[in-house]
This record gives C-alpha cells, structure tokens and sequence, in this order.
DNA sequence: GATGAATGAGCCTTCATTCAT
DNA sequence: CATGAATGAAGGCTCATTCAT
C-alpha cells in the first residue's frame, strides 16, 4: 500500500504544495497575453475573454493568478518596467567623457520611451490616471522620476567634480530629459506619427540637447 | 408699432430656425454634464447615463444633440480647445522685449497646460489614442504642434532681426515648450500631483527655461 | 368692429370648424408615407420618425390623424384594399364566354397578388396576425375571402344556368382561386423571386388552371 | 474493471469533447423558450429578454450558444423544419395505387401546414421576409419548394408508368399542393380560423383535390 | 489548481409618444 | 392645428467575475 501512491493522492501532495497563482510558467504566459491584449486595444476595450484566449489560459486561471483586470494589469505594467529599465542607467556609471555620457543616456532614454510597448503603456496608464491615481503615482515615481533623480545624482558627482555648474540638480536633469525627447515623443504618444524616430534623428536631437545644456551649465576650462 | 417685434413673433422666428438639436443652451449643458463626467472617469468608465444625469437631461436628449459617445467626446474636446486656446498667443503678438515675449508665452502655456480640464483632455486623448488615432493626430496637431509652430514663426521673425541665431526654428521652438513644462507638467498628468504649480514655481521654471534658451540661441550684443 | 376680423379671429373660428384629423390632404400625404416605409421595412422596423420624415410632416401631426402606430398601419391596409378591389370584379359582372371571365378574373387576381404592395402588405399582415388576430381576419375576410365569395356567387349563377355543375361552390372557387395562382405567388411571397410573372407565365398558369377547373366542373354540351 | 467506464471518466471525456454552446441539453432548452416566445410574439416583439425567461436561462448564456437574435430564430426555424419533415414524404414511397398516394400525401401535408408552428414560422419568415430576403428564399426553397419537387419526381415515375398524362410535371405539383390546402390553410394563416381542420374537412378537401388531380392528368383506362 | 459555462449588471442606442410653444 | 424637442422604457448585446466539476 504504501509502495504504491494512486495517481490521485499524487495530485493531492503536489496540490498542497503549491501557493495560490505560484506556478511562475503560467503566470508569464498569462502577461504574455495580456500584454499582447493591452497593447492593442488599451485598457478598457482589453476583455479578460481575449486575454485568456491570448495567454492560452482559461478564464478562471486569469483569477487564479491575478485578483481582477485592475491587479493583473499593474502587475503587466511593473514587469514591463522592470524589465525595460535593464542598461538604462549604465551610461551613467560607466566613466567616459560628460558629454559622452549624456549623449548615451539620451538616446537610450529615447530609443526607450518611443518603443511600442512604452508608448502602450504610458496611454494606458495616462488613461486610467483619473480612476486609478496610485497607479498613475507609481508609475511616475518608479518611471520618470526615477530616471530624472538617477541623473540627477549623476550631475551632483559632476558638479562635485567641477566639471558642472548646476544651483539646482533636479531641474537641470529634468530639463535634459525633455530635450532628449523635444519633438520625438509626443507625435508618438498621440499617435500621430506611427514609426519611431531613425537612429540620426535621435542623434540630432540628443545631440542639440546635450549641446544646449552644457552652453548653460557646462564649465569653462582655462 | 411696426419697430417693435412682440416676444411671440420673435420665438416663431427663432423657432424657424431651429435645426434639431440646435438649441445652444441645452448643447451647452449636455458639454457641461459631459465635461463632469468624462472628467472624473475617462472615455470608457464615463456612461451615458452618468452623463444625462450630470447633464440633468434625459437620455434620449443626448442623442438628439450627439450622434453618439464619440461625437459628443470629440465636441466636448473641441469646445474646450478653443476655450482655452483663446490669449495664449499674445505674448507672441506683441512688442515687448524678446526675453519678456518668452516669459510670457512659456507661463502662459504652463498654467494652460496644468490647468485641471487640459489634463483630463489630456489623458482621455492618450487613453483612447490607440483605438481613435484620428482623435490623437487630431488633437495634437490643433494642439501642442499648433503651439510650437506659432512659436518657431515667432522665433524666425526675430532670427530676421537678428535678435537669435537659429538653424532649426521648429526645434528651438520645442525644446524652448518643453523646457518650460520641465518638472511640472509630467507629475500632473500622471496624477503624481494633485495641484497646480504656484506662480512661483512657474516663474522659476519658466525663468530658467528662457535664460538657457537664450544663453544657446541669443545674439550677443557688442 | 365687426366689420375687421383679426387674423386671430380668424384662426379661431378656421379651427373651431375643423375634427381633429380631418385635413384629408394631410391625411392622404401621412398615408402616402405610411406606405413608403411600411412596404420597404415592414411593420416593426418602420420607424414614426421615417413615416414623419417621409410624409414630410412632423412627427406631432401623426399622432393628430392616427391614434398611434397601429391605427397608422391599419387605415393604409384598408385604404390599400379600396384601391387596389377597384376593377376587380368586373370580369365576372360582363357577359363574356364562361372561360373567357375565368381567365379575365384569375389573370386579374394574379396581378393584383403579385405586385409590390399587395405582396407587403400580406407580408406585414401575415407577420403581426398573431399579435393583431383582428387584423388578419379583417385583411383575410375583406381581401381573399371575399373575392372567393365573389367567384363563388358568380359560380353559382352558372350553376343555375346549367352551365356548371357543383356541388360545394364555395369550395370550388377557392380551388381556382388557388390554381391561378400555382407557382407565381408563393415564391414571390417569400421573397424567393424578386419580379412579377410575365404576362406569359401568368397566362399559362390561367390556362391550365380554366382547363382543369372546367374539366372536373363543366357541363358537356351534347 | 477496464470494461465499465465510471461515470466521473465519461464525464472527462464527454467535457473534453465540449465546444462552447455545445451542451445539447441546455441547447434544447433554449429553443423551447424561443420557440414559446416567438410563436406568441413574432420576430420583432419577441425580446432576448423573455427568450431567457421563458427558457430559464440566463441573457447572457443566450449569447453563448447563438450568434444573435437573428440566428437564434433561424436555428428554431430549422429545427422545426427537421421536426416536422419526418414522415412526410413516405406516402410517396410506398406502392399504394395512385390515388392513395396522393390522399395520403396531401392530408399529410396540411395537418403539417395547418398546425400551430408550422403556422407561426410561416408567419415569421414572411413577416421578415423583406428585411430578411435570404432567410424567406430558404424557407422557401426548403419547405414548400422541396414538397412541390418532391411530388413532381413522384409523378414524373407515374408519367413513365402511363398511369398519368403530364406536359408540366412541376406546374402540376404545384396545382396538386395548392387544392389540398384549398380553404383550410389562409384563414389559419391570417388567424381567422383559430383551430387546426378536422379531420373529416381534410378528407373532404383533399378528397376533391385528388378527384379534380385525376380528371385532369388521369389516363382512362380500357 | 484548471476549466469554461453561466451569470446578470450594465452599456449604448432606438423609438413611440407627449406636450409646451 | 402643427411642430419637434424631450422623454424614458426597453432593446440587443458584452463582459468581468463566479463556481461546479
């Protein structure tokens, strides 16, 4: 008796161990999915019907792995951030030339937020910001703040180092990562131009940018 | 008595006039309900039930005077565009010294921008961008781009006088936008802050976007 | 004072004369409408707004001739019937050869049965006989019912005559008044064939339709 | 022990074999309701609504297992169809002598015609017939074309076999299919008469139609 | 845990009818 | 009497969520 376990008692065990929505397989192909889903159709047009259809899923495993369409979006949201955000930052530790730098961030910045998916998500987010506030919040402090403070903190080195003169760091960082993107982003977040920007566009705008700020806040060597 | 026209006759006239839906009152409260609700709830969540109540109008009423849903969002868009769009441009019209021109134009723009109803305008237009492009393109070319055009015309007229040293007027004129809305704008509109910026604030930001717009374009005088 | 009548006046005493509805040029016009929209849709799914529209006249003024939707459609059915009975009859009232009226009166059924309107109005009665029975006996009695007591009573002359012989007139007159109309009227009821019958078609399915009824029915003269 | 299935596998294997909308139980149930509700209202008066009521079913499930209003009403109409064609055609099968076969078929096609779904479908497919042309030809080409076809096979074999003398076997059918019903299935359709024949009627009637059918195309006999 | 049929609230829209002018 | 804006009940249909299996 005890050599032989029936199939059902088998199932019983492995059942026991698992947590709720924990098999890590299934939860990705769900986002996958859903992804695909909110991409194309934006938050509320996204039907969890589709969604399931999409992730290859039943409808009731959607609600195993997440509470509601709110949760399993913000989770989407979160995943996609994460893992956008990978190498965003290295241009700032690596230790090439400032302007050098800046140019990198920039255009990987921009490359970054023209993206489809980017886009996708800012719309979404920006739509729902109304309803859901702390998603909006959120999505702002772990996005766009953090990108601005990151540089922020990368000029405060420079101006330690004398190589910059900056009164007021967060400014000056937030003004460089709207002039990377003058003229690229908002078309596409409107949707009004459909592909994104060629790599010399992004080098000329960047370009501009990084020259614009160092005329205002470069230091001038003897 | 001939010059005078008796209330009765004037009512029968107007009343001739009439194109269903016309009356402008009513068209006015029903943009008013509309503005409530798809205000504090976005494009989708906003039902017209909601809206009929908010219009305090029945539901049928707002067919008489909307096609549908979409219609009246995109009238309710327009209204306030032109609302809103009235003065912006002065600054630009009038003789005053450049940097002052400048100030003003960017201040404007920003409490325009961060005004409560814009934001929501904005976030809808984003919201639904993906599934209306039309409405996008539409709305940030009447919009933002308008804006930046007025701009770089503006900017090419003191180029002539030789008062700025511009290669690419459209550029400066965006970056000088968004330079202006640097740091206030962004956490508005993902509902990261939930007041406007004081004057103040406005004035510091818009005080440093024009010291270095001019310090990367501005003519240096003898 | 007695001698000028204000327009007021007028209109008073104009109004005063007139029964509620009883503009029969208005009337004719609101049932010419009527019929427009009536025949192209059917009784549910023609609108008031279109009957209005149609008989270029406000949608208020229906209500002032019919009492509402129904009262409408049944007023245009028995107008439709007065028109259309006109002539009907004839070819049995003249002194023509037996099978001569036969065939004048079958081909004049079928003609009658196969146009456009008669078929829309059978349609539409036979759609809501069950929601309005009166309204089906009523079409049934004073359309088909009673050209076949018509026929019948004119059989029964013939009988008389010796002409004939019949046991069941009634009986026989719906036989021919069913032969006449083998195979032309049901597919166009249907819908199965869009264009009336040829004159030809119509006068074959007649001829047989004689041919039999007097081989089972006529007097062999010796 | 592998020979009995328990009821828990058939279970399995019977969901696993499931397509959405498939279940035939609930399929049945739903019919029934619609059958019920149509039958009492006609197409446009029945609402979705009273269908699920009727069915005890919910609205959505409804939408589950049919498209739409319009598909749900054309699978009863097929339904019924199937349902009532059973048996119909045997009289002509079988070997009887001639007149039997025509008896027998024609009292069987108007107890079919003049029962009370058979009623109602008609009444329904004609009253949509205009709005719905290709639904009308099908009913047509389905019902009544198919019994005249079927006759016309029949007495094209008689033909061969001498026992009757036709040029036009199709118009013949035809002319055989009206006098059956002669009398007994308008005033049922236009709800006239509001109970089925009697038996003694059909006999009578069709009794006449066979006598009239064989005076005409019958071949005497030495 | 996985499934997907079932639910029913709620959505947008239409339309017969009313009524102030 | 004529008008047509306004009404609001009702219609077809969708969809997030639940729950028996």
């Amino acid at each position: 008796m005890s050599a032989t376990l029936e199939p059902r008692h088998v199932k019983a065990i492995s059942r026991n161990r698992r947590v709720a929505g924990a098999d890590p397989d299934k939860r990705h192909q769900i986002l996958e999915g859903a992804h695909a889903v909110f991409t194309a159709r934006g938050f509320d047009a996204a039907s969890m019907n589709d969604i399931a259809a999409a992730a290859n899923v039943s409808k009731g495993t959607l609600y195993v792995y997440f509470e509601d369409k709110e949760h399993l979006f913000v989770a989407l949201i979160e995943r996609e951030r994460e893992k956008q955000k990978q190498g965003m930052y290295e241009a700032l530790a690596e230790e090439p030339g400032l302007e050098q730098a800046l140019t990198n961030f920039g255009s990987g910045l921009v490359r970054l937020l023209t993206n489809p998916f980017a886009l996708s998500a800012h719309r979404i987010v920006l739509g729902v910001a109304e309803r859901m506030p702390d998603l909006g919040r959120e999505f702002y402090e772990r996005g766009p703040m953090q990108g601005a403070q990151r540089l922020a903190a990368f000029l405060d080195q420079r101006v330690a180092k004398s190589e910059l003169a900056i009164d007021d760091t967060a400014l000056a960082a937030a003004q460089f990562v709207d002039l990377a993107q003058s003229t690229l982003m908002r078309p596409r977040l409107f949707n009004a131009v459909r592909t994104p920007p060629s790599e010399d566009e992004i080098a000329r705008v960047v370009g501009e940018a990084v020259a614009m700020f160092m005329m205002r806040y470069g230091v001038k060597k003897p």
